[in-house]
RNA sequence: CGGGGUGUAGCGUAGCCCGGUCAUCGCGUCUGCUUUGGGAGCAGAAGGUCGCAAGUUCGAAUCUUGCCACCCCGACCA
């Protein structure tokens, strides 16, 4: 393990790579654009799963698992998705591989090829909505409220660890109502599930809004989406949920008999995250000295570090920590002991913060002499002394306070890099600086486009909690009822 | 996919321009002793098809071509 990463300030991107490869996070493949996620990565996301999948289990829905070959002819099935995900489909063309003849290992036999060809899935409006087909009849049918837990491939131009892999993990809910206001809810509701977690759990701020017909998902009457703001004011994408009218009950010819008996197109969602999470969490929170993860999505959320000498020493500490480690889990605490003694106490200090531990305890002979032990907060760096008494409750309290500040230094960061602008000149600067910028907008894809161009800013969203406020457009001075967000994106 | 760059031991690197005991150094690893409250010290040791494949040459890490991966900048996107 070689010390020290780049700087923020220096190389915003640099760091964040090296982060994630240091942190053992993940790393990259062999195969172009695809990641290893490796345990200690791994186990984040399985408690981002969990956290998730409870919350779609309280609000009624199932998991299901549909295929990830997708047969041709179903993406062409819904015109403006085709269009979007055309151009990033993997395609499965053959399926037997030979010897080849001339040596060199195998080769695609060309007797093997498919009479018509597979997509793997970039998504799967279409498997499941050919299977809704089947599945709905009646009214009693619905609502269908599934969701499933897979990997999609989007064959990227260019990629990054977690934010933009060719194959990624997300989860995808897909439910299907009997009218347009219960799936608008299902939409606003699913939106709202995801702003709770990124808030709750990952500790970053998040604005919820609705999409641009230009950012909007292909296939969708409308997109509602949360963003977060990245300590180099860039604006990510962390969720979408996709009101998606009835364009994919008509493209699948899925009708449902309602109580009069009279035959009706169902009214579909979609939503998603995906491991992106991981990279929101990564640039939300983390320094220069490594990872900062907020404590309920830490894999490790206390690690006790021994100071000692030899087995006698180390059995004195043990016996001491050893009801202290058994409380903590009793509270449900995740709670590591590093008794190994192969690394020094100095060593496993970095190395913690290097993987984002919320809390370190250090314990040597003169803590056991003074019935102390000494506490450290990743998130503030700081240290102190505390008495054994009570650790384990005061421990947890300080877990919740981790969980508190890492929010409001992220909420705060964004609160000061983001600005009101009312000329394009005020825009133009502010726009490299990094920050989201609320602005008047004529509402025109046109406008939208060339504000693009010029700056490499889009609409992020149209966000829900701006008041009316009429102005004027602040590219072409025409009139607009209120504020959007411009920010660069990732 | 276009333009630029990089690829040498597990990691980070020197050498490449000017082919020829040049495979360098640091970290890590192994062994031993001493150490242990912020990435330990000393001594010894192991570890490399120089990204892959062709080619030029008596001889290639070094020159040529192709391919692969990664990074930066564009176009595209969750």
């Amino acid at each position: 393990m070689s010390k020290g990463l780049p700087k923020r300030s220096e190389n915003y991107s640099e760091w964040y790579n090296e982060l994630v490869k240091k942190a053992d996070l993940a790393e990259n493949s062999a195969v172009r654009g695809c990641m290893i996620i490796k345990p200690y990565g791994y186990s984040i996301w399985e408690k981002m799963q969990r956290a998730l999948d409870d919350m779609f289990k309280e609000t009624g829905h199932s998991n299901a698992y549909f295929p990830l070959f997708i047969p041709k002819s179903f993406l062409s099935k819904e015109a403006s998705h085709v269009e979007g995900f055309a151009k990033e489909c993997a395609v499965i063309t053959h399926y037997r591989l030979k010897n080849d003849p001339n040596g060199g290992g195998v080769i695609v036999d060309p007797e093997a090829k498919l009479e018509e060809e597979l997509i793997v899935r970039p998504t799967s409006e279409t498997v499941i909505w050919s299977t809704y087909k089947n599945w709905i009849q009646s009214y009693r049918d619905l609502p269908l409220l599934i969701n499933q837990w897979a990997n999609v491939v989007r064959w990227e131009m260019r990629t990054r660890i977690f934010l933009r892999t060719s194959e990624f993990l997300w989860q995808e809910g897909h439910t299907a109502h009997s009218s347009r206001k219960e799936a608008e809810e299902e939409t606003a509701q699913m939106l709202d599930v995801y702003a709770t977690f990124a808030e709750e759990w990952m500790a970053v701020p998040v604005i919820k809004g609705k999409k641009t017909a230009n950012e909007r998902f292909a296939g969708a009457e409308e997109t509602l989406c949360i963003e977060a703001m990245m300590q180099d004011g860039k604006a990510l994408q962390a969720g979408t949920s996709h009101f998606l009218g009835q364009n994919f009950a008509k493209a699948f010819d899925v009708k449902f008999q309602d109580k009069s008996g009279s035959l009706e197109y169902v009214w579909g969602t979609s939503w998603g995250v995906s491991t992106r999470l991981m990279g929101a969490l990564v640039m939300a929170h983390s320094d220069d000295l490594g990872l900062v993860l907020p404590p309920k999505l830490a894999p490790i959320q206390v690690v006790i570090v021994p100071i000692f000498k030899g087995d006698e020493q180390l059995d004195q500490i043990s016996e001491k920590i050893n009801p202290i480690l058994k409380e903590l889990r009793s509270k449900g605490v995740s709670v590591k002991f590093d008794k190994d003694d192969q690394s020094r106490p100095g060593w496993k200090f970095a190395e913690y913060e290097l993987k984002g531990v919320p809390l370190r305890v250090a314990i040597g002979m003169r803590d056991l002499e003074s019935n102390t032990v000494e506490v450290a907060r990743r998130d503030t760096l700081t240290k102190e002394v505390v008495s054994i008494e009570g650790i384990s409750d005061y421990l947890v309290d300080m877990l919740d306070k981790i969980q508190a500040n890492i929010y409001k230094k992220a909420f705060d960061f964004r609160a000061s890099n983001t600005y009101e602008v009312n000329s394009w000149e005020e825009f133009c600067v502010k726009i490299e600086e990094g920050g989201f910028l609320l602005a008047h907008w004529d509402g025109t894809s046109e406008t939208e486009d060339k504000i693009k161009d010029e700056t490499k800013a889009t609409i992020r969203c149209l966000p829900f909690d701006v008041a009316d406020e009429p102005g004027v457009c602040v590219y072409t001075g025409k009139p607009s009822e209120r504020r959007v967000i411009f920010a660069r994106a990732y």
